[in-house]
DNA sequence: AGTATAGGTTTTTATTTGCAACTTAAATTT
DNA sequence: AAATTTAAGTTGCAAATAAAAACCTATACT
């Protein structure tokens, strides 16, 4: 604990506060949800979720201002706007995914139906976990700060064959 | 997408709006962080975080209320009172892990110093990632919903030597 | 006994949210 | 071609929430 306290100050200055900025406000999250299911018109977020509509008009204004979506008008019905993930956008899946299954752990029975699967085999996901550079599940204990100066490099290839063999014969 | 989009109404009662009830609040996360860094009495959240005092009352009340923050008055010194992270608190260490990840890689210029690594070989951890059962790397196209009962379950020991063996033998 | 500290609450002011009605341009129907 | 509907907003106003500053109470320290 001791290490990890030492580096407050430094730690204002994570990822985090930037994250936050961005979608830390009220409905980014349910509309972030709401793209990854497909919705890209305006009146199309606005009946899937219970939100006013100023304040939707706001929140994709940012979002894209942000660099999480995408506005552009449609060639076909030029009434229409279409508001697409960037990649941007895309990578807070994980994110997302991370909290949505924290919801559904400590929620009072949220059954989760349906399931996120892989595509490839149909079988539920993992629960999203930290993991170390050879892919071993971490918890809070596990963890500590460390100056990335300090760091000794190793091999950037973790999925190389032969470390997986030799992960194996650690078992 | 259009497996996605069909599940648009079941997806309205997954985890995503609990979670957000207890941690979309503005703050919440940086309580959250600083909790996490082993910041456990008031005015040590207030002289961290830029936040007025009531609405840091209001919000420790309210992550205390949702079970993520337990409160005990400190026996030794009487005035003081010890916020910690319950288990629930703790499992949101992925989410906060993943958000900040994505702060940093798409921030400008954020330099992640320091840096978070395994305390067992002080090697930086991996991207948070949402991961297949048997622990492949999925990106948004390998997903898919599916309605649980229609799952074909499999061997839930996922760390059988016998299953490891089976999928380097496929690379 | 007097002062400082910890953890709040209260009061006042600024900002954000939410609702309902309005607008504008383009498409569709009659 | 005119009238209607749809899409994507904007505007104005009331209610809720956040922020800043001062205040309060119980304990601890000197």
């Amino acid at each position: 604990m001791g290490e990890l306290r030492e580096s407050l100050q430094q730690l204002a200055k994570c990822g985090l506060p930037m994250a936050l900025e961005a979608m830390g406000e009220r409905w980014s999250f349910m509309i972030l949800r709401a793209a990854f299911n497909g919705v890209r018109h305006f009146e199309e977020f606005l009946s899937e979720i219970s939100i006013a509509r100023n304040i939707l008009a706001n929140r994709l204004t940012r979002l894209t201002e942000s660099g999480i979506l995408h506005r552009t008008p449609c060639p076909d019905d030029r009434r229409k706007v279409e508001y697409r993930l960037t990649e941007k956008g895309l990578d807070l899946l994980p994110t997302m995914i991370a909290l949505r299954q924290w919801g559904e752990k400590w929620g009072t029975g949220v059954l989760s139906n349906p399931v996120l699967v892989d595509d490839r085999d149909r079988q539920p996901i993992l629960p999203v976990t930290i993991r170390s550079h050879d892919e071993r599940v971490l918890g809070y204990m596990d963890l500590c700060w460390m100056n990335a100066a300090d760091i000794t490099p190793i091999s950037a290839d973790t999925h190389d064959i032969d470390d997986r063999v030799r992960k194996l014969s650690a078992i």
